[in-house]
DNA sequence: CTGAAAGCGCTAACAG
DNA sequence: CTGTTAGCGCTTTCAG
C-alpha cells in the first residue's frame, strides 16, 4: 500500500506545495500559519497517514518521551502495584516507561543506568536497592539526569526521594504482637542492606524492645521473595528456634513463611502468629488472611513519577520528598498468647 | 564538573584531533582503523566520559533499541511473570522495554499502538485484548513493525502467535471434574471477547459435555480480575444456582471466587471444587491450595520476546508460531463427589 | 505569514 | 587508513 515505510514531513511539504518548516508549524499548531494552509497541510497529513518521529524530534529538541524504571523485580506483587501507578502517571503525561529488572543485583543496576542514560530517557525511578557506593552516586550525578529513589530515607542530596513511613510501620507491628503477648518474635528481616525492610525491622526492634521486659527478638536475614521467605522460616523451624511469633518485613517474605509453616505442621495463628509488611491484594486471600501492615503502593509510585515528570527534561528542579502514612490492617494470623 | 551537558562525538574528535567519522569507527569497533589513533581515541572517549547517543544513532541506522510491551494489566501475576520473562530476553539482546497497560481497553490499546509508533519502536508484544476489528489489523499491518500475539490462536496471518493449548487446558480441567463425580459445574468465564480465557471454557464445555449423561455447565461471564472473580461468583450465590464445581478460566478470578466462597459461608473443597488455570505462584499458597492448570508463562514471554528480536528492525522475516503445552497441577481444592 | 538554512549526534558512502 | 560530505526527520533561528 505504502512505497516508503513511513510519511514524513517532507513528503507532506512536497505534497502540498509548501515548506518543511511550513508543515512543521502547522501540524504543531503553532500560530504564524495562515489558517488557509494550516488547514490543507493537516489534510494533506491525514491522507497520507503521517506519524510525528518522535525520536527525531526528540533529537532536536532535547526532550524526551520516556522515563526509566528501575526495580527489583516485577513478579514482586509490590512493585506490580508500584510500577501501575508509575505508568498510569507517566502515561497521562505522554511518556513512556522503560522496565529494567535489576534483581538487587547492583552491577545489573548500575548496567541498566546507563543503557538508560545511552537512551536519554529524561529521569530515572530507582526502587532496587538500597544503598548506593559513593562512586555510584558521584556517577549517577555526573550523569546530569533526574532520579527518584522509591528505597531510602530522605537526606540532604540531589535525589527526589519518596516512600512510606516504614519505621512506624514496624513499630506498629511491634506494639501488636506485644500487646497481644508475645515475647519471642522471629523477624525475617530479607537483605541486609535493603533500604525499606531495614527501616522496618528497626523500627521494630526499638519500639519491641524498648519496654526491658524480657522480650526477645531473633532476626534472621534473607531473599526478599517467596522462596526467600520458605528459606528463612525453614531455617528458622530446623534450628529449632523458640518463638510464638513472625514479623515479616514484607508481605511476600510472610507467604513464604506461611508455605514453610504449613510444611512443619504449623498453624497459623494457633502455634505461631505471623504479621506482614505492605498488604498487597493476595493478603486478603491466603490463609489464614494476613494481618500486615499497609502502604500505599500505587500513589506511591504514581507519586514518585509525578516529582520525576517535574523534573524531566528540565534542570536545577529542586529535589523534592514525601513520606506516606502506613497502617495496621488486622486479618486472622494473629492470635491472643 | 562538566560544562557540556553530554560530550559528543564531536569533543573526541577534537580533543583526539581527528575526524568525527574516524571516532566513530574507531569506537565501534570497525576494522579500518590504525590501531595507535583508535586507542588513542577510546583513551580520549574514556576520559571525557563518553556515552554515545543511541537515539541519534538510531535515527541515522534505522533500528531502534526498544521493544513495544502491550498488555492489560501489569499487576496481574502472570503478566508480571509473563513480562518478566520477556524484558530478560530482550535485555540479553541489548533492547529495552516500552510498558503499557491497556485494561483490556480497545481504544486505550490503539491509542498505546500508535504512540509506540510514534516512538519508533523494534516491534511490538502484545496481550491485552482478544479480538482486533478489521480497521485495526489493518491499521496495524500498515504500520509495517513486527507483532507477536500472545492472546489469539494461530491464524493465517502477518502476525507471529505464541500461546499455551488453552482448549487441552480447559478439556483436562473438564476431565477432572467429571472424573471426580461433578455434574453441575459453573464456569467463571471472563470477557467474552478474550481469546485464551474463550479457549479455556470452550475447551472445557467441549469435554465436559461430549459425554451425554445429564451432566450441565453454567457459564458466567465477567472481568479477568480478583474483583471479577469474585463478582461472578457472587452473582452465582445470588441466584441461587445448583453446582458442585467451579471452574475458573484464570487463577486470578479462581482467588476472587475463595474470597466470595469465604464470605458466603462455602467450604472448598467440602461443598463447592474450585480449579483454575494458569498456576501462578500464589495458587501454591491460597486457601486451600489451588487446583490448577499450569502454562510456562516465564517461557511464553520469553519465546515470544525471542521471536520478535528476530523480527525487530528487519523486513520480511516470517511470521513464527508456537504453543507450548499445559498440565493439571493437583493440589487441594477439589473433592471427590 | 512563509521559505531557506542550520543543526541535534551520529553513521555511511565516497574520495583521497 | 582517514577526511569530507551528505543526510536520518525534525525544529528553530533568521531573512524576506
Amino acid at each position: 500500500l505504502q512505497p516508503k515505510w513511513s510519511v514524513t514531513l517532507n513528503d507532506i511539504a512536497r505534497e502540498a506545495g509548501v515548506n518543511v518548516s511550513t508543515v512543521s508549524r502547522a501540524l504543531n499548531m503553532r500560530n504564524g500559519v495562515r489558517k488557509e494552509v494550516r488547514d490543507k497541510v493537516q489534510a494533506v497529513a491525514k491522507r497520507l497517514g503521517y506519524r510525528p518521529n518522535l525520536i527525531a524530534r526528540g533529537l532536536v529538541t532535547g526532550r524526551s518521551h520516556s522515563l526509566g524504571l528501575l526495580i527489583s523485580d516485577i513478579r514482586n506483587p509490590f512493585f506490580a502495584e508500584l510500577v501501575r501507578g508509575a505508568e498510569d502517571a507517566a502515561h497521562a503525561s505522554g511518556y513512556h516507561v522503560l522496565l529494567c529488572n535489576s534483581d538487587m543485583d547492583p552491577a545489573k543496576q548500575m548496567e541498566y543506568f546507563w543503557s538508560l542514560i545511552n537512551n536519554h530517557v529524561g529521569g530515572i525511578l530507582i526502587s532496587s536497592i538500597a544503598i548506593f557506593e559513593r562512586h555510584e552516586v558521584d556517577q549517577i550525578v555526573g550523569a546530569g539526569v533526574p532520579v527518584v529513589l522509591l528505597n531510602r530515607p530522605k537526606k540532604p542530596g540531589p535525589f527526589s526521594t519518596v516512600l512510606s513511613d516504614n519505621p512506624k510501620g514496624g513499630a506498629i507491628a511491634a506494639e501488636h504482637l506485644a500487646q497481644l503477648g508475645h515475647r519471642n518474635v522471629a523477624v525475617l528481616a530479607g537483605p541486609r542492606r535493603h533500604g525499606n525492610l531495614n527501616d522496618r525491622v528497626n523500627g521494630f526492634l526499638r519500639a519491641f524492645q524498648s519496654k526491658q521486659d524480657g522480650r526477645n527478638a531473633l532476626v534472621v536475614p534473607g531473599v526478599n521473595t517467596f522462596a526467600g521467605g520458605y528459606e528463612m522460616t525453614r531455617k528458622l523451624i530446623a534450628r529449632k528456634a523458640e518463638f510464638t511469633a513472625i514479623f515479616a518485613a514484607s508481605d511476600i517474605i510472610a507467604f513464604g513463611a506461611i508455605r514453610a509453616l504449613n510444611e512443619a505442621g504449623l498453624r497459623i495463628p494457633d502455634n505461631i502468629s505471623l504479621v506482614g509488611f505492605d498488604d498487597v491484594e493476595m493478603a486478603a486471600i491466603v490463609h489464614p488472611p494476613l494481618t500486615t501492615i499497609q502502604q500505599p503502593k500505587y500513589e506511591i509510585g504514581a507519586a514518585a513519577m509525578e516529582i520525576l515528570l517535574k523534573q524531566a527534561d528540565k534542570k536545577d528542579v529542586p529535589a523534592e520528598h514525601r513520606i506516606f502514612d502506613v497502617k495496621l490492617i488486622e486479618r486472622e494470623s494473629c492470635r491472643k498468647l
